[in-house]
RNA sequence: UGGGACGUAGGCUAAUGGUAUGCCCCAGGUUUUUGGUACCUGUCAUUGUAGGUUCGAAUCCUACCGUCCCAACCA
């Protein structure tokens, strides 16, 4: 490689520019603003601050800070109805945590409701604006709707002279709340609805939480907004998608006046698989008390992720790894938690703790004697120092570490088998001992004297190494293990009159209250995160942990390729697949090829380490959709041995198309056309090399158990009905 | 239904007329006193579809299809 080629390789940066930063670097060059970047984050003090939030923060205290501007704190608080100090106080403490400062720049829009009062009266005068005596019902109606144009209120020539007197006296508080408001006087017809002579103000006689009693008249969001921006000189006043219709609107007001004009700019909000991002449905979960409350770790709230062991930097390099785009979608909650990981696996303490104990008795290890191991707080950074681990005749394992029948590839501790005790020594079992209900209660070892530290004496393999505590010397702990919140990834898709609650997921919580710990954790003070080894990312609760009373929130488990492995063996518990299939067969039938059931639907949960593994219950079963579908047409696929490509009729506006692995059975695929078959129609429609699949067929073994065939119904069955 | 936007792999994302980038997911492997981490390898895209312009198109043009947003005195 050339010099040359050198230098343009570390001229390139790394990342390469959204298309915001596009649009400021081309601002800059062409000299607007005077080479000023000033953005602003403006919530609304009406709840609490999400992850979506959370990637606007960054956003714009992001490009203040690489192009050397301002970024502003604003509350946008034009609605004394909705509004409360709570969030205000809540939403500093969310920005401050996740890393950002707005030095002195903490702005309120209440701030500037005398500025805004000033500007409206120049809209009057001008004749833009007029005070309006239309019911909230009547404006709604005479607004038309998108297939008809507006039709213009009586009021809206109502004299100059007449709007002014009319518009101070609303302001004095002469009438009551929605008898009169005041409108913009833009364009009735205009196919953007935003600009038929959008309100204003509107009276509310409300307590307002920093203005006091000094207003009865509140400023709408779009005549606000952009006031608030220009107020504050802001160059690039970003938002999201939605606003893309209002930005006309925006536009509009600031051209009426004499003052600075702010760009609107839209990107895609955040959206993320397995919970909502709505401030009006996060707010359903608090009220209805579906989760403990806004900080409920479950939730995707900032102060819900930082209770539960989410890192600021985590959440940061989050939002800048989901990019910026104007096209909407679902981020995969995976990478959110692999960021997670990534973060506090570098900057966590690696500790011990034993969540589900199992007795182990090591009978050459002598009554009250102890000794102290030293073991690293970090395998890959001396830095992070050590501690001392007390060592005894009686200890605590995993439960999940033992298995008197192991599996296949099993490492871990079964009768016979010799594991390490990490950074203590190795040890074998010699005898189980059970309770009278056959369950294991403790095990009988021995430990290898020279093994001590870990490491064997005479370099004998010995693959398995459990976490551990000494019992006599372990804390006891009440572990919480989260899980996502809801059972599917888009939980707004429901059932005809369902609710998103009701795909809330029902074991998002699991308490652990036998625990124990190591006593270093003690020392732990509440919000430190540590790694309990070969677990996960764990964090003192920050307002329940005590050293004589801790607790502990689960931010992450760890990869658990172990998991998988078991997973993928046929003689293991049963796998996702084989859970299916077992119900299946229970009706008499037996999902049929082409995808073996959607992989990230029934995927089971990392979580819970206690939970037998991929088991699917029969509420499970019944999310199936099954319905009656009739063969329109049926082909082979080129290319594809086992394929046929179905178009499947299930009574919608167009034939489902179905890849079933069939072909070996029906070697002439005409045969297929007008039966009628079981379609399960609420499968995720899946890519497949051929083409889309959009759904499965039921299949069974014949009646002499020789050979596949299609589950068929007959008689007076329409396409589309449901199978019972 | 009128208007506005958006379609790149299973999910995000890059590309600025020069022959599809990176991350996640998934599958395998190496190292390992965490079945973790790190590292390596692999699977997966004729860029929504169909035409056109061009030596050359994800990129420009046309048409179609699909998805999202808008009919609060909410933001």
């Amino acid at each position: 490689m050339s010099d040359n080629e050198n230098k343009e390789n570390a001229a390139t940066p790394e990342t390469s520019t959204h298309f915001i930063e596009d649009i400021i670097d081309a601002d800059l060059a062409a000299g607007k603003n005077d080479g000023r970047v000033a953005t602003r984050f403006p919530p609304e003090p009406n709840g609490y601050l999400h992850i979506g939030h959370a990637k606007s923060i960054c956003l714009n205290f992001g490009l203040a800070q690489k192009y050397g501007g301002t970024c502003n704190l604003r509350f946008d608080d034009t609605n004394p109805a909705t509004e409360d100090v709570e969030y205000i106080d809540a939403i500093q403490e969310d920005v401050r945590w996740l890393g950002f400062d707005w030095g002195d720049r903490l702005y309120y829009a209440s701030d500037y409701f005398e500025q805004m009062y000033e500007y409206a009266l120049v809209l009057i005068r001008a004749g833009k604006a007029y005070v309006e005596a239309l019911s909230v019902e009547e404006i709604r109606e005479y607004r038309g709707n998108f297939t008809t144009p507006g039709r213009e209120s009586p009021w809206r020539d109502r004299p100059v002279a007449e709007n002014l007197d009319l518009f101070a006296r609303m302001r004095k508080g002469e009438f009551k709340d929605g008898e009169l408001c005041l409108r913009a006087r833009i364009d009735m017809q205009s196919p953007n609805m935003n600009l038929r002579d959008p309100v204003m103000y509107r009276i509310r006689h409300a307590h307002h939480h920093r203005t006091q009693d000094d207003w009865c008249i509140y400023p709408m969001y779009d005549w606000a907004h952009g006031l608030e921006d220009a107020i504050e000189g802001i160059t690039h006043s970003l938002c999201t998608l939605e606003f893309e219709n209002h930005r006309p609107l925006y536009d509009w007001f600031l051209e009426q006046l004499p003052i600075h004009r702010p760009q609107q700019i839209e990107f895609a909000r955040l959206n993320l698989s397995y919970t909502v991002m709505s401030k009006r449905r996060l707010l359903k979960l608090v009220e209805q008390q579906l989760v403990t409350g806004w900080d409920d770790p479950r939730m995707p709230t900032i102060t819900g992720m930082r209770r539960r062991g989410y890192s600021p930097a985590a959440l940061r390099r989050f939002a800048e790894r989901v990019g910026l785009a104007r096209r909407d979608g679902i981020v995969d909650m995976a990478l959110l938690e692999h960021t997670v990981r990534e973060d506090l696996n570098e900057t966590t303490p690696r500790v011990m703790a034993v969540l589900n104990p199992l007795k182990v008795t090591i009978e050459n290890y002598p009554e009250g004697e102890e000794e102290f191991f030293e073991a690293p707080l970090h395998p890959e950074k001396p830095e992070f120092g050590t501690r001392q681990l007390p060592f005894s005749r009686h200890l605590y394992i995993e439960r999940d570490d033992f298995r008197e029948d192991p599996p296949k590839k099993w490492h871990r501790l079964s009768p016979g088998a010799e594991i390490r005790l990490r950074y203590a020594c190795l040890i074998r079992c010699n005898e189980v001992i059970k309770d009278a209900s056959g369950e294991v209660v403790e095990l009988k070892c021995t430990f290898d004297p020279d093994s001590r530290g870990g490491n064997a004496p005479d370099g004998r393999r010995v693959r398995g190494t459990s976490h551990w505590v000494s019992a006599t010397h372990a804390l006891p702990a009440r572990v919480r293990l989260y899980d996502r919140l809801f059972r599917v990834e888009n939980p707004l898709k429901t059932e005809e009159g369902g609710d998103f609650v009701d795909n809330l997921n029902p074991q998002s919580l699991e308490e652990l209250r036998d625990c124990r710990v190591e006593p270093y954790l003690a020392t732990l003070a509440p919000e430190a995160r540590v790694q309990f080894e070969r677990l996960g990312y764990f964090v003192a609760d920050r307002h329940e942990f005590r050293p004589d009373d801790m607790v502990f929130n689960r931010a992450v488990s760890l990869r658990d390729s172990w998991a998988r492995i078991e997973r993928s063996q046929p003689t293991g518990p049963s796998s996702a697949n084989r859970g299916q299939r077992r119900a299946a067969e229970k009706q008499g039938a037996q999902p049929s090829a082409p995808a073996p059931a959607a992989k990230t639907e029934t995927k089971p949960q990392a979580a819970a380490p206690a939970a037998s593994p991929a088991e699917i219950t029969i509420d499970d079963f019944a999310r199936l959709d099954l319905r009656v579908g009739v063969v329109v047409a049926a082909s082979e696929v080129a290319g594809a041995k086992k394929l046929l490509q179905l178009q499947v009729d299930i009574g919608e506006a167009r034939p489902r198309q179905i890849m079933a692995g069939i072909r070996a059975r029906y070697d002439d695929p005409s045969q297929l056309v007008g039966k009628k078959v079981i379609v399960v129609a609420n499968l995720k429609p899946r890519q497949m090399k051929f083409g889309l699949s959009e759904g499965m067929l039921l299949a069974g073994a014949s009646e002499d158990g020789t050979r596949l065939e299609l589950a068929e119904l007959s008689g007076d069955i329409l396409p589309g009905d449901t199978v019972a």
